[in-house]
DNA sequence: GAGTGGTCTAGACCACAAT
DNA sequence: TTGTGGTCTAGACCACTCC
């Protein structure tokens, strides 16, 4: 039986079994595809119960590490390439962590109607109108994302009575309208000329656009573009 | 006692109670930093051994719907905010995925001095040589992205002898050396006459630019930037 | 049919926080 | 001290896969 410290009740056990495989498959004992022992020789060689072992296999497999096959048996799963996160706060949390003085300028805050495009997008009859507004966001005054969106006027009724110099309107749908799904779109393009004065920008510098689509209550909620100074600024992120 | 159905045998009984506080949550039946009711309550209601709330809870823990303190209770965690997540395959993946056909182009492979600020990010003496690749991958023949990557000699000691015309040097990282931890940046950037001509982009459109350091066995594993044509490329994602 | 994982129970002991 | 969550057990029944 393989020794793992029970009396010792700083590490638990299920936690010890699952450190013990995940090393297994670092050191090349067990290889991708290679079939894990069944719960109930777990249950011998760790002397545990088999909940215990469950649990253990159970969240290795949730982790991707591994994978169960009810009826058939446990394997190691194919090593996942990375996965990139860019965690996307609130833009005026992310100055303020960098210790900034976040403002905004609110240009456009209407309803307005939607093009063909949008429509589709948000299911709507053609002709609809969605709430729009367009903000410019700046860190200690100078100008760093232009954000254009529209939203949904069944998810977010009073979205034009906001002062989104308070509160973004990310902030606020956050709110009203709990997130269900998100699509987004990361690209690099040169602004229009519009863009280009908003974010104070020369001439031939291109932006980092993220585009993103909001879900919630089954619906789409919120559609946005967001450009910001390819000079000054970057998703980044760790793990 | 709240019903659930426990005879029908389909939907596991944890699972019926995860939803079930997940609709209270949306409902606004409790609200965000609000207490859940104690395992035991919950046991009454439900009809449920305590392991079987105590799994729906910890998995609703796990997924940042609710917070958990020992000793004190259960509650609705704040509403977080959404991350994107470029889920990062090889490109040779992703472009067979597409139904297209991945080329690749060695234009450098070697033993190569690092210079100050690399040798500082691989923590190497200063005149230590590093492996060098730079690549060009092509969709269906149409340059997609140029690679430029530097490699710990001492992680991939094979790193030279591979032919990355067959497996990308993602590919081959991922197998020599596990991955620990990433760090990565993404950014808009208009690119170099070299880079501009090897993408065959026209003057003046930007790159979509993704560098990133990958660790391994404690150490700095590769520094690779990635740079690909804007106007046609995209990391995208959903969830 | 034999063996696997998926789930569930009733009870237990513990660490920790509030009081 | 009381009540909370964190963990663990021994045993059970089931659905599923493979032979």
């Amino acid at each position: 039986m393989i020794h793992v410290s029970k009396t010792q009740n700083s590490i638990p056990l299920f936690q010890q079994i699952k450190s013990n495989i995940l090393s297994q498959i670092k050191s090349g004992e067990l290889k991708e595809g290679d079939r894990v022992p069944t719960e109930m020789s777990l249950c011998v060689r760790y002397g545990a119960s088999r909940m215990t072992i469950n649990r253990a296999l159970r969240e290795l497999a949730i982790e991707q590490i591994l994978r169960r096959v009810q009826g058939d048996g446990t394997y190691v799963a194919q090593q996942k390439y990375q996965a990139t996160i860019v965690e996307i706060k609130s833009i005026a949390d992310e100055i303020r962590t960098r210790g900034h003085v976040h403002t905004c300028e609110v240009l456009q805050l209407c309803r307005k109607k939607a093009d063909a495009e949008l429509n589709r997008l948000f299911n709507l009859k053609s002709g609809s109108r969605l709430f729009h507004s367009n903000l410019v966001h700046f860190e200690d005054g100078v100008p760093i994302q232009v954000e254009t969106r529209w939203v949904n006027p069944v998810l977010a009724p009073d979205y034009l009575e906001q002062d989104f110099t308070l509160s973004t309107p990310n902030e606020y749908l956050m709110k009203v309208a709990p997130l269900e799904g998100v699509s987004y779109r990361i690209e690099a393009t040169l602004p229009s000329l519009n863009i280009r004065k908003l974010l104070k920008m020369p001439r031939g510098n291109p932006c980092l656009v993220l585009y993103r689509i909001t879900r919630s209550f089954g619906a789409i909620a919120s559609s946005v573009t967001m450009w910001h100074p390819g000079d000054s600024y970057q998703f980044v992120g760790s793990f």
